[in-house]
DNA sequence: ATCGGAGGTATTACATGCAATACCTCGATG
DNA sequence: CATCGAGGTATTGCATGTAATACCTCCGAT
């Protein structure tokens, strides 16, 4: 990363795409990743685009298949539940440690998000940019809990699961109760209640899969 | 992967020989991964070896430093211990997991594995292979649980801690404690105690973190 | 003696060439 | 009409060329 200094790093950039259009449906799951294809569309080599490919397989967004490159990754409803099972243990423990070590710049910060996500529901659903503003919201908590290497892991799950339940932003209910949830988390770490805060956290996330069961059930 | 299918796949092999050597000392904490040094010492072309790098990076086993490459992980034990908080809470769901969907089979094998452990304490240690035989272990009791995203976070998490603790398996009493820890878990899940085996791999990796402390405090 | 700058050196990041290989299409044959 | 096989096609995986860039060393100037 010589040139990266100055934030060029084209493989960064293609795999910024790559996502984004993974999550806005352009590249659904199970849309193939073909690296000569997607150099031509992107216009760059196929150096930056293997690289980005093979880090959208680490990163867990798609799988390699044998002989046929890699395809978007496609999650089934169990798949999800799992990565939910991980997230309600682990986003508990980063509300937890958050309580712990927040400061109070970290609470403002995270009360804005949770207001502005509040203020948004005077306008229509979008879910792009609401699932987007989540994963902002859940980031930030366990940022501030101090624990790298366990926002690494929610990151990566995060990412897996959105590709399923970004869907669900689009319910009028399930924003609501969304916030009704975060703000209790909140609530939690600025009183500095980790205990509370785990509870509320572990809480969320298992009544998202409680929701995503519902939803997937009624839409398919 | 075309040609994957024999067996061949350089660039897997190329990670492979660095992960072991990173685990045996060739290539210590803080080691420089100069993309052309590598391939030259392996024989083989950069495109392989930059390939392996940069899976070492989003693994965990390294950092990607500006303008110099990538090194090896270099562990504080303040990371040390937030990999560990994290192990604690995903063994711990690891173990319930598995105690609930356990067959006859999988029992067998958690027991056979935690019984060759435990002739090896006859003995010398061997800090290489205890380490790698206590990883098998723990990730056969993942594989049991039937949560891949579950094992997959944790195999992560593994990697970077045991580039820090290995060296532990060389005290007799850390191998003594860690068979009669893994036996406890083995029991509960043979027994079907969901949650006792939470408790007992929980407990298990928060020993780890204390046994962790003092070792360190003492060897330095 | 210390500081500043120029050149050498090593690296990264990207582009492209190339062989091997598996899949798919299509036609020939029983 | 079904089945088998051959060829075309697109892909992967590896090798290598190349420009840009930042660091390190050393030397001169103050």
């Amino acid at each position: 990363m010589t040139t990266a200094e100055s934030g060029s790093l084209l493989a960064e950039s293609v795999y910024r795409t790559l996502v984004d259009q993974i999550f806005e449906g352009a590249l659904p799951p199970g849309a193939p990743l073909s690296v000569p294809a997607l150099a031509a569309r992107l216009d760059v080599s196929r150096s930056p685009v293997r690289e980005s490919v093979q880090r959208l397989i680490h990163e867990g967004l798609a799988v390699h298949v044998p002989h046929a490159g890699a395809r978007v990754l496609e999650l089934d409803e169990r798949a999800v539940r799992d990565v939910l099972a991980v997230r309600e243990a682990l986003d508990g423990l980063a509300a937890q440690e958050a309580a712990r070590r927040a400061s109070a710049d970290d609470v403002a910060g995270i009360v804005e998000l949770v207001e502005r996500q509040a203020g948004l529901l005077e306008e229509p659903a979008d879910p792009l940019r609401d699932a987007r503003l989540d994963v902002e919201l859940h980031t930030r908590v366990r940022e501030v809990s101090g624990n790298r290497p366990l926002a690494d892991a929610l990151r990566r799950l995060d990412a897996q699961a959105h590709l399923y339940t970004s869907g669900m932003w689009a319910e009028e209910s399930n924003r609501r109760v969304a916030v009704v949830e975060h703000r209790r988390i909140a609530d939690a770490v600025a009183a500095g209640d980790a205990d509370g805060a785990r509870q509320a956290a572990s809480a969320h996330v298992a009544a998202i899969a409680v929701r995503m069961h519902r939803w997937r059930s009624a839409v398919g």
